[in-house]
DNA sequence: ATTGGCGCTCGCCCCCGATGAGTGCTGGCC
DNA sequence: GGCCAGCACTCATCGGGGGCGAGCGCCAAT
């Protein structure tokens, strides 16, 4: 009535809070009655339910029926996380306990602990996006395992490894294996594939016919290897979604979760998009177009090396998640996997 | 009464195969007048019920409650799927169909692939133990990476290649990283790691010593790579689960049974037990001693490299599954995975 | 502007009776 | 002795009805 469109007065804002803060807390509708007894103000259920009505006007409240209490909607989360949230960030010591539980054997390794770290912590599912490779390679290898079968090993610019087999026509002397690796390593390392192939079809005429093939064979198993895992979504404690009661009461949108989870490939798009923004970024329900995220929200942050970013961490919780301490968690996996990446 | 204890005549065989038959493709209790319908016997219902009654006694068969049909039992499951079961084969068209989906890349993406392909056959969780590692290696690489940062690659004696990273108190120089994987590969290559300890401190007492510092990081690091993922648990398709109304009636036994997939090591031994076995073994309910799997079946076969046995594939879904068609799934990948490694 | 009061709406729970599937038993028939 | 029609009985499931209680909107009084 009195109230203004879209402006909120500070009573309507600490109401909303502690209604959202009540909400996630219990999971339960909260009333008039509740939110009067929360607030601080000293109100009576009936003149908080003239704001609650107000709040509901404008969209950020809504009842799930007539005799409940209220609920927020999806823009009553986003203005409780823009504008009415109050993390604190955690304690040094906490970082440092953190900092302990990442593996750093290589690369896989410690994403992969990065994952589980999100998952533990928050006891929702943690989510990598592995760095972006670059095409080049830093240094490859051949390496006998049978006649015709030849083991190639190629360490991409980061210092990751891959590997993959070769079936070869002709059988190769591991001196010759050693010739070609040099080849590739003194004079191509550091570039892209294509490149590669270029010069080598140019600059390498004189290179004995079945050596290029060789070679060849290695520029294609390279190309692959590299844009196959150019960019792969790490997932893990799925299975603390299980327990959530706000989703596993609707078994097909849990299966239609779990089904998202599987295709990687939609949920690298969301989380790509969130590498374009600096720091801790959030998706409420469906907001990132996604129908099975409905009554989920997805925490993230972009982690980066040498201060290019990389990649993505993040957290896929439901909507009514602690917010508070979600946020400084990612935000801290993501300096802690930057910082560790960074140091290699 | 007129039944004898534990043997069954040809007809109670009979009606209980049906009986698990129309259990299994249903899901709904079976009745008396259902199995007179369907066993094929020109018998009224009220006969039926006799020998149902006979079975119930013997514990092959029992009723949810008072007035529904009959379900079997663990114990009529083993029987079933022991003496009653008839499994056809695959055809020849189809094994080549599937050989043709098993990626060869590495060993990695062969298990990975292997695992992929029983979930999607059978609808089920796919899962495969990947095949235990022999302890010596095969090359041994040094890279540096940045100033005291070293990449370790491994390759194992079954063409797999590990990676870590070691960080060393002095910096080195290419060379000398080359020279030391050189007296590694050398003299040492399929030996055991802790073999090459000992030789390499009797032997080698003339090697400076910043190099047998690196050599003990390197051993200690290729001790830790070969240990650590010696054996692991490869699992697929939990999603699949989701959707089976057996196991998802009830939320908190799904939530143990995914709640088991992530301890990996619980898993490892029930399936470590079937690799002692030659052929396709199962598992029915709780009998691999374990509660999160008391309404599900673990359908495994043990997979060999040059006809030893190293590991085992296997399929795990609700005890309600058509075991005629999952077996020969399991064994055929079993096979095919076997025969992919063998030719590597 | 705030608030106590009042009537109203609904979701939840429990009880109840009807329905129907399936059983066990009995007694007669071949 | 095996088979089977008939019958009484049990019990899960389903839908309807009533009581309960939470919470709301509105209003009139302060």
């Amino acid at each position: 009535m009195a109230q203004e469109f879209h402006a909120l007065n500070e009573r309507a804002q600490l109401l909303l809070k502690t209604l959202v803060e009540r909400y996630i807390a219990d999971g339960q509708p909260v009333g008039s009655r509740a939110l009067s007894k929360y607030s601080g103000l000293d109100l009576s259920p009936a003149s908080i339910r003239n704001v609650m009505a107000d709040l509901e006007d404008m969209g950020f409240i809504a009842s799930p029926h007539t005799s409940a209490g209220r609920i927020p909607t999806p823009r009553g989360y986003r203005f409780f996380v823009d504008t009415l949230l109050t993390v604190k960030p955690l304690d040094r010591i906490e970082i440092n306990q953190l900092e302990g539980q990442l593996q750093i054997n290589n690369t896989q390794k410690l994403v992969a602990s990065a994952s589980h770290l999100l998952s533990d912590l928050t006891r929702f599912a943690g989510v990598v996006v592995t760095p972006r490779r670059s095409s080049g390679f830093r240094h490859i290898e051949f390496l006998k395992l049978a006649e015709k079968r030849i083991l190639l090993i190629l360490v991409t610019a980061e210092g990751d490894v891959q590997n993959r087999i070769i079936q070869t026509d002709k059988t190769y002397t591991p001196s010759e294996l050693v010739e070609a690796a040099n080849i590739l390593n003194q004079n191509y390392a550091g570039c892209s594939f294509d490149e590669i192939r270029r010069r080598v079809h140019a600059e390498l005429k004189q290179v004995q016919e079945h050596m290029s093939q060789l070679m060849a064979a290695a520029l294609a198993a390279g190309d692959q290897a590299v844009s196959e895992s150019a960019e792969d979504v790490v997932i893990s404690g799925e299975v603390n979604l299980l327990g959530i009661d706000d989703l596993s009461s609707n078994m097909t949108k849990l299966r239609d979760l779990f089904n998202l989870f599987e295709h990687r490939s939609t949920l690298l798009q969301l989380l790509d998009h969130s590498s374009r923004a600096q720091g801790v970024q959030i998706f409420i329900g469906g907001e990132a177009g996604l129908q099975p995220l409905d009554e989920c929200s997805v925490v993230t942050a972009p982690y980066e090396v040498d201060g290019k970013i990389v990649g993505t961490v993040g957290v896929i919780g439901p909507t009514r998640m602690a917010y508070e301490r979600v946020i400084p968690i990612v935000d801290i996996t993501a300096k802690l996997l930057s910082s560790a990446l960074t140091q290699r």
